[in-house]
DNA sequence: AGTAGGATAATCT
DNA sequence: GATTATCCTACTG
């Protein structure tokens, strides 16, 4: 379906895990934009994240009152995958981010399938080819990606669930940001949500784009 | 197009 | 015992 890449289109384990040490994960987010995640048979060019800060930082985020067990693995070094049951039903997936010691990650929430869409759709009946990845929890089922993906490795290269940084950043003229989907209180008006302009498999969740009646 | 309600369980107070 | 970084279905206009 799509051939693989250059080699030198993709960053070194070593070199993406510097690029996810930054310390500023607003700023580290929108590098994951146009990134490849493969899971098996499954490959998947993200085109929606968000970004959640560590320790009394962010309200919105799992980290924000400090550690827990199930938070650990924000803790942790970055690269790692950190994996959490959403509303008792759902797995989503994060990248950790940042230093060892701060707690940050980004939440993978979209993604088009570039390879492997017989087994997502496998995995999601009756979903459109758009909406395999559209939303986080179903971008985790299409590539079957569970528990067992909490707090390892995403960068290795015979990772299961594998993470591929791209050498060169989306455009920045195709990156938008708005505020981040279910997050509410406190942390509800941070713009940390980043997605490609002009993706179908973005997820439609946007907050309140009040519709115009006749738009010029 | 938009909105509403229910499913369901780990996690934390 | 309350809360939740969601998804799906069914309904209304």
């Amino acid at each position: 379906m799509n051939d693989v890449p250059p080699a030198d289109r993709w960053l070194s384990p070593a070199a993406a895990r510097a690029l996810l040490a930054g310390p500023d994960v607003s700023r580290v987010a929108p590098a994951l934009l146009g990134c490849w995640l493969q899971a098996g048979p499954v490959t998947v060019r993200l085109t929606e994240v968000e970004a959640y800060a560590g320790v009394g930082q962010d309200p919105g985020s799992h980290a924000h009152r400090g550690r827990t067990p199930r938070t650990a693995p924000m803790f942790g070094p970055p690269g790692f995958g950190y994996v959490y049951l959403s509303y008792g039903l759902h797995w989503c997936l994060n990248v950790v981010t940042g230093p060892p010691g701060q707690a940050a990650a980004v939440l993978l929430r979209a993604g088009a399938v570039l390879a492997g869409a017989p087994t997502a759709s496998q995995r999601r009946p009756g979903a459109r080819e758009q909406d395999l990845c559209r939303g986080p929890a179903r971008l985790t089922k299409a590539l079957g990606i569970d528990r067992s993906s909490n707090a390892v490795d995403l960068l290795g290269a015979d990772a299961p669930v594998r993470l591929l940084l791209a050498a060169a950043a989306a455009p920045t003229d195709l990156v938008r940001s708005g505020p981040r989907v279910g997050v509410g209180g406190a942390g509800a008006g941070t713009p940390w949500r980043f997605f490609l302009a002009g993706e179908s498999s973005v997820s439609p969740y946007r907050l309140a784009a009040p519709r115009r009646r006749s738009p010029p």
